[in-house]
DNA sequence: TCTATTGTACTGACCGTTCGGTAAAAAATT
DNA sequence: AATTTTTTACCGAACGGTCAGTACAATAGA
């Protein structure tokens, strides 16, 4: 029955929505105080810093990526599983119009070399995605309906690789071209060899 | 015989390392005016503003990384020149420590959604990236030494968005093996089926 | 002399952060 | 139960610093 969130709520909310749109660093604490309707006290209240907030926010938003594509990876077959997977974050990116690309690619490149925290951080979820996915494809092996040539974990790695550089030229080219592409191809190389080998 | 390069061209050197080390948005003109050894009154005289100097240096770049892939590529057979290519790739930033990653990556996160000037322009890098892997692929393909199931355009999508998610993250976990994997698939899939297919 | 080039003092905007303070709830004391 | 004390929640002005950009005088080269 909450009606209202708490200001702790609205400062974290508003910290994943600018952060999203416009970067982490270049986005102002301002920015995020008028997105949450509050003033700087109260952030500095719940949080040490700028930086206490984004972690706080990435939290959050950690969790529910996780649980989304757990969810979408949930599915009768490992083969279905991987097809939902693959729909729902192409359709994720064309409903924002290949704008905002992807939170984790962002943060990483933001800070891989400058801000160890944020890293450490962001490797640990790119960690989970690769887990849940080379889970998948294991289980699609052993069923049948995936490749037995490929090392789970390796192409695990290179899904999430070919999604995020298929994400980032699509938003460069604000066209569904490329991620299109990278998932297209995804398809061609988990399927079994005899059906059709690598056809793109 | 040039001694001294021009102040103009030190800006515009000054203004590609700074950029590339903490990317263009991050560094301020300040840092490059003291790398380039001057003072504000030379940035604003040779140009318009930090945008246009940024510009300036990304043409220079520009031309250099085009010109340093069409040299790996430059090799007796289609085979030998992807080789060379992945391996030089690999070594570059292996070298780098997977320190600063790839300038247009990085841009093209940095710009995608807010600067289409900056945008466009890294747009036409990949563009005339792709167009090249894609032509050696083509031939490789005539002569015999790749799959002919593969698009080459397409194929050479996958492979600079592959490259691109694997220097991401290797430079996220300052490791090289999500970028050796990448470039250890990239092997596999163009490789003749009859040969082994998507051996990973 | 005239123009191209450069150094420097400066501007106003914005940055993340601090701080003094208010208001009310919660806890402790009588 | 009444009163005092303490803690929590929140605000907004102000701080020191950095930013990109400007104005202009000084210098150098033709």
């Amino acid at each position: 029955m909450k009606v209202t969130e708490s200001t702790r709520d609205r400062l974290i909310l508003a910290a994943r929505k600018i952060g999203l749109e416009k970067g982490f660093a270049r986005a102002s604490v301002s920015d995020m105080l008028e997105e949450a309707e509050t003033g700087k006290g109260s952030l500095y209240h719940y949080f040490p810093d700028k930086e206490g907030l984004g972690l706080a926010a990435l939290n959050v938003e950690k969790e529910q990526f996780l649980n989304r594509i757990e969810g979408w990876l949930d599915e009768d077959s490992p083969g279905k599983a991987m097809e939902r997977f693959l729909g729902e974050v192409l359709e994720m990116h064309k409903a924002t119009g290949f704008h905002g690309g992807c939170i984790w690619g962002n943060t990483a490149l933001e800070m891989s070399d400058t801000n160890p925290l944020y890293a450490d951080f962001v490797a640990r979820v790119f960690d989970e995605w690769e887990e849940k996915i080379e889970l998948v494809i294991r289980e699609g092996q052993a069923q049948g309906c995936f490749s037995r040539h490929l090392s789970p974990r390796k192409v695990a790695v290179i899904v999430v690789s070919v999604i995020e550089g298929g994400i980032m030229l699509s938003r460069l080219r604000k066209t569904p071209g490329p991620l299109e592409n990278s998932i297209e191809f995804i398809r061609a190389m988990l399927a079994a060899p005899q059906t059709n080998p690598g056809n793109l």
